[in-house]
DNA sequence: CGCCTACTTGACTTACTTCAAAAACAGTGG
DNA sequence: CCACTGTTTTTGAAGTAAGTCAAGTAGGCG
């Protein structure tokens, strides 16, 4: 249960420097934990929640429901992170909220957020700034399926995921968990099933990274790194040393 | 001149609730008003920069630069609009911005804006949904990018616009407005010029719309919404009702 | 008038989608 | 433990939408 604080207070100080005051702050928010089974709904397009969010432990996703029943999905999000940071200030959902694998996410009272926020400004900036990051890699997102070939598309999504999988210490060696569907890839990077699985194998074959059992298998991570055009520059993050596979 | 402050106010009132004295500390920020060439840039990738952009007429757009050399368009700024806001806690742009036609922009130092906002927390709150506005429009965009096939695309796009050039007050009957090139079009839809061309002709033999000397004229409002499968609510406006053409 | 840029159109090629079916795998219950 | 069901992954073959290439037209400006 401390956990769940710990793991906000790393993500936050992964960009801002948060006094210990500042944390206090943190550590006096209500908590209620809850755990989902793969991709169970927890906020729905349309819902007014009145509390935010925060990735304990697995994977999270959001996603636009399309008219036909399709989903597009938008994000990705991991231990530390408050994937609906955006509902304090924005009423209705415009998208929902699922777990990817089995997953366990804290709800925060927006009420006492905004408390803290105006007790400790700089909490509230670390919060403002979750939301920035949160948007430039919306934006990387937009160029990486608007422009770049399948292989490569492919590739930037698993380099972006790995890295910030690592930032979060959840990489361990050099694979992390990433129980994500050959669909679900499709229904992210705008492919179709088929052309997942065999962009999928091309990737396998170059040997620079491999996916089975719900876990990411980066072999040679300069190698992946090239052939997805990443560089982390859009994920701010204060740390720049990249995973040394 | 007093224009810069009037559109900033107007469009934050188009979400956010401000008093008399938000407003007073909004009309007590220092502008720099600088006017730019069609296709000018001026804030490049990779900057940092200490001032914050008001778009006070014409339209920006913001993109990154590809490997090529190419562009992708991640979005487009109307008058009101504060394309960078994002800068304020992202030391470094991830994106440049340019001037899309002429136009004309505003520059307000972060000190001041920080400032202002410790003295008026709404007016900060304001800011922030500002960027959280900007983030739906990213996913919204995403959406479109991966998942609408080429004539909905299209179509979601110039709703899009038209429906918040309408909210900026910049819609005359039933045109606006789009000093956007076909080449433009095609890094903001991810298509090659050809198709950029022939989806564009489609659209104007449906009846629905017309792009001709950088003016966007929408005839068939509910039509042009029907082929871009397009709804509002990311936009998150208070008032709701449509361009009534 | 001539140059440059932006738009338009056509013919060709290909990468991706669609469709279909098989193989691998996970879970359930006898 | 194995047979049975449903889901996910894999592979193949065929069709097509969109990209590429190339040439031509129109519009704006010195």
């Amino acid at each position: 249960m401390e956990k769940a604080y710990d793991v906000l207070i790393r993500n936050l100080c992964e960009h801002t420097a948060l006094t210990e005051e500042d944390l206090a702050e943190i550590r006096a928010l209500t908590l209620t934990v809850r755990d989902f089974e793969p991709n169970e709904d927890f906020i729905r397009q349309g819902d007014k929640p009145e509390h935010s969010a925060l990735v304990v432990s697995g994977m999270v996703a959001r996603y636009h429901l399309l008219a036909g029943g399709g989903r597009q999905y938008l994000a990705f999000h991991l231990t530390g992170d408050l994937p609906d940071a955006q509902g304090l200030f924005i009423d209705q959902m415009d998208h929902g909220l699922s777990a990817l694998g089995p997953a366990s996410v804290a709800f925060i009272p927006h009420r006492e957020l905004f408390a803290a926020f105006r007790r400790r400004p700089a909490f509230g900036e670390a919060v403002w700034r979750e939301t920035l990051l949160d948007a430039a890699i919306f934006r990387e997102a937009i160029t990486n399926n608007s422009a770049r070939p399948m292989q490569a598309r492919m590739a930037h999504l698993f380099c972006e995921l790995f890295y910030r999988a690592r930032a979060a210490q959840l990489v361990r060696g050099d694979r992390c968990r990433m129980p994500i569907s050959l669909v679900q890839l499709g229904e992210t990077l705008g492919m179709a099933i088929a052309t997942v699985n065999r962009t999928l194998a091309e990737l396998r074959r170059s040997g620079a990274m491999d996916l089975r059992e719900g876990e990411l298998i980066v072999r040679k991570w300069r190698e992946l790194q090239r052939l997805g055009d990443f560089s982390p520059a859009y994920l701010h993050l204060k740390r720049k040393s990249p995973p040394k596979v």
